[in-house]
DNA sequence: GGCTCATATTTTTTT
DNA sequence: AATATGAGCC
């Protein structure tokens, strides 16, 4: 292998960037520019032609994701040397921490068995934090309180920094100690204290530093402008004397700056490191020119940013087609019959669109369009995966198994399913363990060692039920595989049979769970502890194979880094996009016209513009005005319908009736040839069914044949098992 | 102690 | 619209 192929296929400017020099290199690029692609040749470069062992590498990306598919190609560019990778460190900043402090625990006042706390948990504690304080929830609404905590770990701010200027910043400060009291007192970090305490733990232990700096000779971070104060600080401090840094990104696509992201950090990293060799990426090689003018347009309003011209040497595309819906069903619609239109010409595959909004609840109308005419769609992100009550339930278990300190989860499955331990048994129980001096839980297994306890028999009946499960689970946390344990706690806690209601939502709970157990399966005989820290740190994002051919549904926050030939983004109202809780705010403004931006760039060769004049939010409908993004992009580039500004919609009827029009040609189309992948049966297995002759049904299997749909039905009532055109049968209730 | 019904509150984005 | 919280009753 020389460099030749290593470099193979890149730019003149790429190749600069990829063989520069040691010493700290800042990469700044527009979208589409292969930043990432930079990213990645680097790494195989190092490797292979600077002959550093890739376990002096650390790379840190966005997303687990991110990290996942880099290390497959920097693999497939060392074609089959891939053993050249052993020991590589990639991942997420938050991945890359919360292994350091498990490694290094015993310099830190927590154990290596300590638990990550997701947001809802966090919010459990913050609770506790104002109860315990006598603070009226009212008045200090937790999530801000939260944020406030968060920003400052963000800033590598502690308490004791914390200025108490006036009385509600005192109040904060001491509501910061406390919550750090609690989440110490679990044995738990929250996300943002992985990266505070590594940070720290270096700043207070310099031979700890001194080790990871030389192990680590090059860092290398994507996605730059997302990163926080503490994210620079721990890379600062990892380059050290070597200062081997080499940054990826674009000012323009900071959107996480509700997380603490500061762009200013690109800014900050030219200043602290005064001979930084600057590479500029302005060559385009995702979309085509109208696209990139339109993004322009979008994006120049913004004031105070280095202008960089995009250009692309595609030049043949369509224009951006803007189109007025009459409400989010509309909108729905004309995105699902438009990408049911392209698929049956045979212009795309379904796998090839994406649709993106601002707001999660925007799914919605867009899923239930696809519903309707029974197309498949993926849906990124939304109600997360680890974030369902049923998949928290488990994992709370599975925690506690782990993290005998972990008194939030606890709280949250001691009596799930209910098991008659109500909330004047907990409060004695929490009342009695302080008395102790110990946690809830380890007052509960001195009530299995006999100790004389406050309770009353049938609470301390229960709760010795309940300790003696735990216990017993406990016992074989080291020898068990992750998912054994699982299904030991599913099965003694009979925690299926509980969510078996019956209802629809409860057999997906069900499934949730078992998929969950699916998940822990996968993982094969690795440590609790190695299981329960990579579920905590993995999103949706991460979880959702490529395979699956349906269009994409997803935020545009989540559409960072991905592309795909054709982007309908909807909803783009004022109020929606740009969001209402924006528009006070400008720096807040320039974030979602950097949303935008990030939107509109992801598009290779079809972009669509949607709004709708009216809108149902909070459950009544009102009418909105175009974004004014619309008006922000060049005439010249766009098509189709936009108002002129301020204009008032009396044409919002007749587009409806132009909608009409279109689904009869999308329809028609549609039945005739669109491909295999991309029907879907009617009815599915257990659906319950009526047929005129044969009464009350189950479906057994389905499938599509030519132009009808067979569907295999069992007939309790009259006569066992037949084969029944879909038309013919009713969907019931069951 | 647990369940049901009424009321309040929510939604911006995510590691 | 959909969920979280709280009061009141069994």
């Amino acid at each position: 292998m020389t460099s030749s192929s290593i470099l193979a296929g890149l730019n003149p400017q790429q190749v600069e960037a990829v063989t520069a020099g040691d010493g700290p290199v800042l990469v700044l690029a527009g979208p589409g520019s292969g930043k990432t692609r930079v990213l990645t040749h680097r790494i195989a470069y190092l490797v292979e032609e600077r002959d550093i062992r890739a376990w002096h590498i650390m790379a840190v990306t966005f997303t687990n994701k991110a990290a996942r598919e880099m290390e497959n190609r920097v693999v497939r560019l060392l074609l089959d040397e891939s053993g050249k990778l052993d020991g590589l460190a990639i991942g997420t900043f938050h991945a890359i921490c919360a292994r350091i402090l498990r490694r290094e625990a015993d310099l830190t006042t927590l154990t290596r068995d300590y638990a990550i706390f997701d947001t809802s948990d966090q919010l459990a504690v913050m609770k506790q934090t104002l109860g315990d304080l006598n603070l009226d929830v009212k008045k200090y609404n937790p999530r801000g309180m939260l944020s406030n905590v968060s920003s400052a770990k963000n800033e590598l701010i502690t308490p004791e920094d914390y200025p108490a200027n006036d009385y509600r910043a005192e109040v904060m400060r001491r509501v910061y100690i406390q919550y750090n009291n609690l989440l110490r007192a679990n044995n738990a970090r929250d996300f943002d204290d992985l990266l505070m305490h590594t940070a720290q733990l270096f700043q207070d232990h310099p031979d700890v530093l001194a080790r990871y700096q030389q192990r680590y000779y090059h860092i290398l971070v994507d996605e730059f402008q997302d990163t926080n104060m503490a994210q620079y600080v721990l890379v600062k401090l990892l380059a050290g004397q070597r200062r081997n840094l080499f940054a990826v990104g674009d000012p323009d696509q900071s959107i996480y700056a509700f997380r603490g992201a500061d762009y200013r950090n690109v800014q900050r990293f030219r200043e602290d490191y005064s001979d930084t060799q600057l590479i500029l990426l302005e060559q385009n090689y995702r979309s085509h020119q109208a696209i990139l003018d339109a993004a322009t347009g979008v994006i120049n309003q913004n004031p105070g940013r280095i202008q960089k011209e995009l250009f692309s040497q595609r030049k043949d595309g369509a224009l951006l087609m803007v189109y007025e819906a009459y409400n989010e069903d509309d909108e729905a619609r004309y995105v699902v019959d438009t990408i049911a239109e392209l698929v049956a010409r045979n212009k795309y595959h379904p796998g090839e669109f994406a649709i993106m909004y601002r707001t999660n609840a925007q799914s919605r109308a867009i899923e239930d369009a696809f519903i309707r005419a029974g197309l498949p769609y993926r849906l990124i992100g939304a109600t997360r995966f680890y974030a369902r009550r049923e998949v928290k339930d488990v994992m709370a278990y599975m925690r506690l198994i782990h993290n005998p300190d972990d008194n939030v989860g606890l709280q949250r499955i001691v009596n799930v399913p209910p098991r008659g331990i109500g909330k004047k048994t907990l409060e004695t129980l929490d009342d009695w363990a302080h008395e102790l001096g110990t946690t809830p839980i380890q007052a509960l297994f001195a009530l299995l060692d006999g100790f004389d306890s406050p309770f009353s028999a049938r609470a301390r009946r229960a709760l010795i039920t309940f300790a003696e499960m735990l216990r017993a689970w406990q016992a074989t946390k080291d020898d068990l595989p992750p998912a054994e344990i699982l299904t030991n706690v599913l099965k003694q806690t009979r925690y299926l049979d509980y969510l078996d209601d019956g209802t629809p939502e409860g057999d997906s709970r069900i499934e949730n769970v078992l998929e969950l157990r699916t998940v822990a399966a996968s993982y094969g005989e690795v440590p609790l502890a190695t299981f329960l820290e990579e579920v905590s740190l993995v999103s949706d994002v991460d979880t959702h194979d490529d395979e699956a051919q349906a269009p994409n549904l997803l935020t545009l926050h989540a559409a960072k880094g991905l592309e795909f030939p054709v982007v309908f983004i909807v909803g783009l109202e004022e109020g929606v996009l740009p969001h209402i809780r924006s528009m006070d705010d400008p720096n807040q403004m320039q974030e979602e016209r950097r949303l935008m931006y990030v939107g509109l760039t992801r598009a290779k060769d079809r972009v669509y513009l949607i709004y709708a004049v009216r809108r149902a939010l909070y459950g009544d409908s009102r009418a909105n005005i175009p974004s004014r993004f619309l008006y922000d992009i060049p005439e010249e580039v766009r098509e189709g319908t936009l108002l002129g500004k301020r204009g008032q919609s009396d044409a919002a009827q007749q587009h409806y009736d132009t909608m009409t029009r279109w689904e009869r040609v999308a329809s028609g189309a549609r039945q005739r040839q669109s491909p295999r992948e991309y029907q879907r049966t009617r009815f599915k297995a257990g659906d319950c069914v009526w047929h005129q002759a044969f009464g009350e049904g189950v479906v057994v299997s389905s499938m599509v044949r030519g132009p009808v749909e067979e569907v295999d039905v069992l007939f309790p009532g009259g006569g066992g098992q037949k084969t029944i055109i879909a038309d013919f049968l009713k969907p019931m209730e069951s």
